[in-house]
DNA sequence: CGGCTTTGACCAGCGC
DNA sequence: GCGCTGGTCAAAGCCG
């Protein structure tokens, strides 16, 4: 289905999460981490959704089973064969269109990897709110799921920046979002102040919309080199991971994990 | 009337 | 080669 997966991505205490794979093709999606610590490596499997039995290793990064995030990274063509079927899609990703296939991707050339940032999030809507505009391209049905994916465009011009909405089969609850691209645009000016991401419990106040464009094209969609990403997810990232606070992008990064799986909670407009 | 959604058709990639 | 699946296109329709 879709897997996605990041390298070299700094965790706290000095953790190496040298891996994720979120796969809905799994009897439960989830999350799996793969930690390097200083040669010891840790596993930890973050099950969310309806599993009920097991309680999930959340505590080594205070993850709770509400929430889910999955970086891909546009990087890294070192990785060779035996990843290459888990990088498939998103080397498909935006660039790589009907269209855009035939125009570049021509024989021999090598195709663009694009941005790629998933999270879950528990929602009752589909289509979060995130500050920009999107546009609907396209809804298919998903195998081995009663829900469809929708497609959405970003809608300013020139912006290639696309977004994924399903619902999740295995707990109808959660919606998972998937981004691609980063907007190098400023947020439009008419649309509704963000209401993405229900909530956080660390919410104390939301940003203000000045500062919406810089959550959005700070994004840690390159985990190379910790450039940003593009989606509404960067709010998430923005509140709980300091973006807000002036800190170097590596070391904003190594906040991001522990707080990305903060609870969400009913968010008081 | 412009912007948006809906939806069937089409295409490419992949596995068998 | 064929069928399946994901992703996109584009015409038609809806709505404010």
């Amino acid at each position: 289905m879709w897997d996605h997966e990041f390298r070299n991505f700094h965790c706290p205490k000095d953790l190496t999460c040298s891996r994720v794979s979120l796969s809905a093709a799994d009897p439960c999606p989830y999350m799996r981490l793969n930690f390097t610590d200083y040669g010891r490596s840790l596993e930890k499997a973050l099950a969310f959704s309806h599993s009920s039995s097991s309680q999930p290793p959340f505590s080594s990064v205070g993850a709770t089973p509400n929430s889910c995030i999955s970086y891909s990274s546009t990087q890294d063509d070192s990785d060779k064969s035996n990843k290459e079927s888990q990088l498939k899609e998103l080397e498909d990703g935006s660039e790589n269109s009907k269209t855009g296939n035939k125009l570049a991707n021509k024989k021999g050339e090598k195709k663009h990897k694009e941005t790629r940032f998933a999270f879950m999030t528990k929602s009752e809507v589909d289509l979060l709110e995130d500050g920009y505009r999107w546009r609907k391209y396209g809804q298919k049905a998903v195998k081995n799921s009663h829900y469809p994916r929708s497609y959405y465009r970003c809608t300013t011009e020139k912006c290639k920046v696309k977004k994924r909405v399903e619902r999740s089969f295995q707990d109808p609850s959660m919606v998972i979002t998937t981004y691609e691209g980063q907007h190098k645009h400023p947020l439009p000016t008419t649309v509704k102040r963000p209401m993405l991401f229900p909530s956080f419990t660390l919410r104390p106040s939301p940003p203000p919309p000045s500062k919406w464009h810089e959550l959005f094209t700070r994004m840690p969609g390159d985990m190379n080199n910790y450039q940003a990403a593009a989606g509404a997810d960067s709010l998430m990232f923005a509140e709980n991971f300091s973006i807000f606070r002036q800190v170097p992008d590596n070391e904003l990064l190594q906040d991001m994990v522990p707080s990305a799986f903060l609870k969400h909670e009913p968010y008081e407009q």
